[in-house]
DNA sequence: TCCAGCGCCCGTCAATAGTC
DNA sequence: GACTATTGACGGGCGCTGGA
């Protein structure tokens, strides 16, 4: 893969124009808000970094959290056989006695 | 050697929940 | 109500693999 340092390079100078058709800058011509050139873009890859890190660190987590439950089913399923086992003998022992 | 299929990871968007 | 964090969904890139 070779995701390597800065990988925002793609996301921040990558084909992106589908999404900034629709990120005015000077926005609204009513002037009920105006932003200071540059303020929506630099807002909007701020917002983009955060939620690039933040999707990160939800696999991150996710993932760790599917480990978790894989090793819980293995060790239920060790418990489970050590039980059927001692099970098993438990029944012999009593199917002996009773005999 | 080529290529389709697959799995994995990534970035982004959009919806939602939580906080102030 | 605005802002922020979280997360599911989607589409794309990349590497690996088995079959033609």
């Amino acid at each position: 893969m070779a995701v390597t340092g800065d990988e925002t390079e793609t996301a921040a100078t990558g084909d992106m124009s589908a999404y900034q058709l629709h990120t005015p800058d000077a926005s609204l011509s009513n002037g009920a808000v105006m932003n200071p050139p540059g303020e929506v873009t630099r807002k909007r890859e701020i917002r983009l970094m955060k939620n690039r890190e933040a999707a990160r660190e939800c696999r991150r987590k996710k993932k760790e959290y599917v480990k978790c439950l894989e090793n819980r089913v293995a060790v239920l399923e060790n418990q489970n056989k050590t039980l059927i086992e001692e099970l098993r003998a438990l029944k012999d022992i009593y199917r002996h006695k009773a005999e």
